[in-house]
DNA sequence: CTTGACCTTCCAGCGGCTGGAAGCCCTATC
DNA sequence: GATAGGGCTTCCAGCCGCTGGAAGGTCAAG
């Protein structure tokens, strides 16, 4: 498979997919006119990365999975805690945008929205009372 | 005031400010050794943009709120626009992150953890089955 | 006069791509 | 055989919002 064609199946951009390489996530084969060549196993990996940054694993991440993914003697404990350590880190964020969320929330249901000057979120980010 | 007062101040690192200069949204002062001087107003605008940055308002939504802020006619209505679309982004980034984690959770729960090479988690993120 | 804290500028790098330029390769059509 | 087009290659630059570090000027205290 070429590029244009793993990139189709997998749904990441070729662009993406060079980068993968360059930062030795796969080693797709080269042809004699230096095209890479993807094999199933190459497509394989890709569409496993695709699913691991889709759900948010940071490329370092991934890499441990896909390292653990092909090590037939694993312990699934060991992919776990990689796994329940993003999933912290995702509700943290969730908590972090939840917090965000509500100050801003308040401070936009105070706000008339019209033609006045006076607005309660600027007040709130000029640091009056609070 | 000099940076280092005015970091500590505002809790933003000198850096910071520094980089809040360069691309324009403050303009202190110089004195004649260089270094930068800060007005009350410019330290009152440094905490105005700390607590933007901190509901999450990119550096260009922080410059647009920092121009309304300072423009003694606007309507409230143009800031309630721009802190609504804010929210909408928030809600939409909350949104995805709970579909995140409640995926990764799925796989986490359905994996043992244990010295077994079989792994739920390694299996959804390899495309079985769904 | 030295120490050390503070300030300055400039350049590089983080993560994870993404865009674009310049050029080679391959196939199809005339 | 020429040409047009699409796909492939490499390389370099840029996105965001800082952050770190190097190399050097400035200032107050002892």
């Amino acid at each position: 498979m070429n590029i244009g064609q793993v990139a189709a199946r997998t749904g990441l951009p070729a662009k993406t997919i060079r980068y993968y390489e360059e930062i030795g996530l796969i080693r797709p084969m080269r042809g004699e006119n230096g095209y890479r060549h993807f094999s199933e196993r190459d497509a394989h990996n890709l569409a496993f990365l695709g699913r691991a940054r889709s759900l948010g694993f940071t490329i370092e991440e991934c890499r441990v999975l896909l390292a653990l993914y092909a090590d037939q003697g694993r312990a699934s404990a060991d992919v776990k805690r990689v796994a329940s350590e993003h999933l912290a880190q995702i509700d943290a964020k969730i908590a972090e945008l939840r917090e965000m969320r509500a100050t801003l929330a308040d401070l936009v249901e105070a706000c008339a929205g019209d033609h006045r000057p006076d607005c309660p979120i600027l007040r709130g980010l000029a640091g009056e009372d609070g």
